[in-house]
DNA sequence: TTGACATGCAACCATTTAGTTGCATGCTTA
DNA sequence: TAAGCATGCAACTAAATGGTTGCATGTCAA
């Protein structure tokens, strides 16, 4: 849970993920395409997505085919979100609450 | 959305989320007990927290109540992991099969 | 088998991040 | 009003991060 919320942290991965979601199991040359850093930046990137089971490699002859696990993000929404599912509400009053109770010096 | 998964990427941070999900507006000095840093790290964690509007401070007197903002989580879930729900499935069996059709070379 | 191509590995650099310590400010209450 | 308490601000440090370049390895195809 850990590596999904750091490889998540970036804009480069998650832009990546994007672009597998659009087309699952491109090579490296592929994902190159299109984004604005070198391929060693980007094997990087696939490196820590592989890390968080974001991305899972499969080998075909000299090419490398990256494939979207929707796995974590599965495991983000139904535990850790759903976590925060009461919360929501219950935030929410508690906010308007103290909102209405005390007078603020900022907001 | 860039702020909120900078700042969901670090455990410390996540940890004091779990704390205001248990127990909603408390001090500064309430959330330092029971951390393993410093006072100031702590409120540095909740400066990064604000920026991402997953905490909203209020002030009353000379404390300042901190209290968990469940809008960006739901945001999260309802447009960027639903922007994967469709994902889940065909990744799935698009890795299934790429299983079957090519001989893998590690994995 | 040899050249071209796809990827991996390693060293290095700049920036960001996470943490500390010290001091300042501003309510509250006695 | 003065003491004490809660918080803010600033400077500094160490480590993690994101990026680069250069070279190595392994596979395909002529």
């Amino acid at each position: 849970m850990d590596f999904v919320f750091k490889a998540l942290a970036d804009p480069n991965r998650r832009k990546l993920l994007d672009r597998l979601h659009l087309n699952n199991g491109q090579t490296l040359k592929q994902l190159c395409r299109g984004a604005v850093m070198s391929r060693q930046a980007v094997t990087k990137h696939l490196v820590i997505l592989n890390r968080a089971d974001l991305v899972i490699p499969l080998w075909r002859g000299r090419e490398k085919l990256h494939y979207l696990n929707p796995v974590p993000l599965y495991q983000i929404s139904e535990r850790w979100i759903s976590k925060y599912e009461e919360a929501r509400l219950r935030a929410f009053l508690d906010l308007k609450r103290a909102l209405d109770e005390h007078r603020p010096r900022s907001l």
